[in-house]
DNA sequence: TATCCTTACGGAATTCGTAAGCATG
DNA sequence: CATGCTTACGAATTCCGTAAGGATA
């Protein structure tokens, strides 16, 4: 058993069982694969790979079992390297940040500030996408931190920890009819509408608002971030909702927003991490940086717990 | 990174920083293991072990850090061996069960020969020793399943699991003026004692009766078994006190139990097994064949939750 | 027929043990 | 001076990529 093997097994998962694509993810020839692969199941005695003729079609039932033990194995190996890293280089290196458009632009960019004047020597990787994509990356590796409303606490492999709660607000013209009286979602349902895309900054809390309250909203116009959104209100398109920390008096100074936390749930941002996955020390400072109560005191026991059990009583 | 440096490292910290013993050990050459070990330092780019001189003295600050990660590695490549052997082999294989003399000779019998009943393919090892001894024999993998009534719950590298609870008795010879009136420690603290060695069978317990009650005992004679304790017992030595299972009225009968569960305090039997181990499908039969309460349902993720001091504290 | 996996083979790199060297208690 | 680790070196093994072969959608 070496760890080539293992990488072979795991990549194969993640390639779809195509051993090409795997020789290629792994920069080496197909033929060893095939051959790393078959050494492993050899030695275990029994095969991880259901095959179909010669081609690989998934995984067998001992190989849905041993997966995770291989993975852990690997990534323990990931630990061991960053780790080892922490005493060589201390407070230099590289942290990947994966983050939601409406999290780097608006919630992130305070603690990007105070973090690199604290740790000048830490090269800081921004990266964006959907959450699903932010899920993805922490899965993957490619990120070590990710930041987003939703999806991250989806997974049994990832750790969440909410960092704060936010609602949405409705930006409209300075000159708008919804700025005088309270605002109610009828009213708000009387008006084409500009907001997020189905799926990004709490969208779904926003159509969850409109159907619980039995009213159809019209959406004119739907974008996946805020600054699209309030462009397109400016315009007199329609009006617009967005998270409230998206909106700021002098930026944002030819729109006016309303407070509109009574209407829609409350969303919370969640900071996620691969569960089990050490991360060098500055990351944890991050974290806290982003969140002051999530310190490595409170954050590593986290993630690294496998989720419990009840204690047996005695007979 | 490959495992024969990972075994290396283990085996340095449990030789003691001997390498020449180590090498022996691992059935190979002492230039072999201290070249495993200087690469694995090199790859990883910090010294994992502190020398004086050319003498390996203990582990460095990264190598205590480090540590338990190689272990986990090298306990998870244990791991997926043991879940391919399940598939392979089936309800075939050997069980090791380390024990007390205690629970070997009176509680393990009847669950042995159940399961002996239900899984004629198992071959039994039954160790025993000290409940010390068997902490150990679980924690270097000489033993898988390890039954005792303390030592197990003092590492946090072992899950320990209560089976049964259950409290000593007071023997004597037929004709004993103790039979007659109630038992107190007092009236016990007028005879000549026989009972278990120090660290035996809840000893500590007896110990801590008299304690509390602030009286002085006269053990006249210890032994590590209660079979040794009745014989003296029989021959008019002293009184006798023994776990309650020890005793068995028709085998037993020259002798009288007096029942003592009052006097001292209650004791707990153990099942322990190392922490994120993973035994074959049987080992946790026999767990419930012994404990029914302990199914595999409740093992299992107890004996995978994270422990104390798997993973090092940041900063 | 294009894709994908296996087998075969030869060169290269790694691994490992023996023997000798050196520091230390 | 005995113990314990390192260095040096040569043999054996393992590893890996190229090339050819065969099965399947």
């Amino acid at each position: 058993m070496n760890f080539q093997q293992l990488r072979a097994v795991r990549e194969a998962v993640r390639c779809g069982y195509n051993l090409t694509e795997v020789a290629q993810a792994l920069h080496t020839s197909q033929p060893g694969i095939s051959r790393q692969i078959r050494e492993l199941e050899d030695e275990l005695g029994v095969a991880l790979f259901a095959r179909a003729g010669k081609r690989l079609t998934g995984l067998t039932e001992p190989g849905r079992e041993l997966l995770p033990v291989v993975e852990r194995m690997l990534l323990d190996a990931h630990n061991l390297r960053r780790l080892a890293d922490d005493h060589l280089h201390g407070e230099t290196g590289t942290l990947s940040v994966a983050a939601t458009h409406s999290q780097a632009r608006y919630a992130l960019p305070t603690a990007v500030r105070d973090f690199r004047a604290t740790h000048p020597q830490v090269r800081l990787h921004l990266h964006q996408g959907s959450a699903q994509q932010v899920a993805q990356m922490l899965l993957d590796g490619s990120a070590d931190i990710g930041i987003a409303s939703r999806a991250l606490d989806e997974h049994a492999d990832l750790v969440a920890m909410p960092c704060y709660r936010w609602t949405h607000c409705v930006v409209v013209p300075p000159d708008h009819a919804l700025i005088d009286g309270e605002l109610t979602l009828a009213r708000l349902a009387a008006y084409p509408l500009v907001t997020y895309d189905q799926g990004f900054t709490g969208r779904g809390s926003i159509d969850d608002a409109f159907a619980r309250a039995g009213l159809a909203m019209q959406i004119v116009l739907s974008a996946m971030d805020a600054d699209v959104i309030k462009t397109y209100v400016e315009l007199g398109l329609g009006v617009g909702v967005v998270a409230s920390i998206a909106f700021d008096e002098q930026r944002d100074a030819p729109l006016r927003a309303l407070d509109a936390r009574q209407l829609f749930p409350i969303n919370t941002t969640l900071v996620g991490m691969r569960r089990g996955a050490v991360l060098r020390r500055y990351a944890y400072r991050f974290v806290e940086t982003f969140a002051p109560h999530l310190t490595p005191a409170i954050v590593r026991p986290l993630q690294m717990a496998a989720g419990g059990g009840a204690v047996p009583a005695p007979l």
